[in-house]
DNA sequence: GTCTATATAGAGATAGAC
DNA sequence: GTCTATCTCTATATAGAC
């Protein structure tokens, strides 16, 4: 129930918005977005058509949110890397999951041009503004000059989309942060050797990898994640 | 609706898997599990006390199915670099998404410690699994002496994980193979200098790398992706 | 614009006959 | 073991009064 701040068809879109980030489109039954939103089934049919029709609005503007936010942490100042870190490296509100990715994984929606295009075209806005960032990053000796952008891009937002799985198989951020910190020390131009010259296994903090279960340690404890 | 060649019990659960990965446990209904296992509702009950105590088996036996075919990848031959880039590559339906990953954003699946449990111990052996060779790669001199095992392992599977996010938005397996191509540019002990040593931005074919959606292009077509 | 009927279908189960 | 009622609640609307 929101606070009588905003008129009728906001307060349903962004009850929609909740809801579907909360528990997909199949999830959500008008019933729940009435409630929440405090209006009635009539305001609900009489301000749009139906539940895909509310669905996208919110949807839209979910996905502008996103490009918004990304934006400011991508175009900010730094190297290449450090713009792709700062953006991985982000406060987040990991457990939640991305409010545009986890709409992949609703049948309903990727069956329906109309409600699947905003998703597919902010994760495509996204891996473009990423892959420009590697290119430029390239071209400044900051980054390898064997990169492909367009791949080294989609690594980057599949760590992202994946890490959110990660996160709410297992309840905690941790294997999120584990997953960036990956992808960041292997894009790293400051890193060690390629690969070590060869000689006797060093024994080293993270000597005893395992393949137990649970047995993953890492290191530095990573940006705190909460909110959006 | 199967032939008749499993017992009651066995159609339930497989019936059950499948519509478990295709519409996931908030969108399947009982009705539609009976359906196609062609049982009635007095069986289903029979044999299983309701809705989640079918999706716990059946979720056991995908998780379980995943794990042996992940083995069978991870446990073969060559290089660490060899065996990811095998897994990684591995045929798969991609469009379909990860049987086990999905579940993750079903909320009454991650609400339900009993139901997370098989998600959340078989994504964590992925990563164990994982972490083992890169550690075993590292001491052999095959990977980076920097790499934090674990972490990286993290990263291999969010990227998967992510990768099915990305081809699903778009409709294709192209940003899937992507985004494997990059992680594996990443890893690779024999790709080019970890940095060029500066010089001016040569010319070649991905030089176009523009911030435009859809502009992406990429090298190698990469295994073909079909079936599980 | 908002509200209150009213309606059809399906979700998720229980009861009891066969 | 399987099948057919039966039940209550919810999903997803439409109709029409206010």
């Amino acid at each position: 129930m929101y606070s009588g701040i905003m008129n009728t068809p906001e307060r349903l879109v962004e009850a929609t918005r909740e809801l579907l980030w909360e528990r997909g489109y199949v999830g959500t039954s008008p019933k729940a977005i009435q409630q929440r939103a405090g209006a009635g089934q009539g305001s609900m049919y009489h301000h749009f058509t139906g539940k895909p029709d509310l669905a996208l609005a919110a949807i839209r503007r979910t996905a502008g949110e996103l490009r918004a936010a990304a934006g400011t942490s991508l175009d900010g100042p730094g190297t290449a890397y450090e713009r792709i870190a700062g953006y991985l490296r982000r406060e987040r509100d990991v457990l939640r999951g991305c409010p545009v990715g986890r709409l992949t994984m609703d049948p309903e929606v990727v069956a329906d041009d109309r409600l699947r295009a905003p998703v597919d075209e902010t994760l495509d806005w996204l891996r473009g503004k990423l892959a420009g960032i590697v290119e430029q990053g390239r071209e400044r000796g900051e980054l390898s000059a064997t990169l492909v952008p367009a791949d080294v891009a989609a690594t980057i937002v599949a760590t992202l989309q994946g890490g959110y799985v990660l996160a709410r198989a297992s309840g905690s951020s941790a294997v999120f942060d584990a997953g960036v910190r990956g992808l960041l020390a292997l894009l790293d131009p400051n890193a060690g050797p390629s690969v070590e010259p060869s000689g006797e296994p060093s024994a080293e903090p993270y000597a005893d990898a395992s393949a137990e279960p649970s047995a993953h340690r890492s290191a530095e404890p990573a940006a705190d994640n909460r909110s959006r």
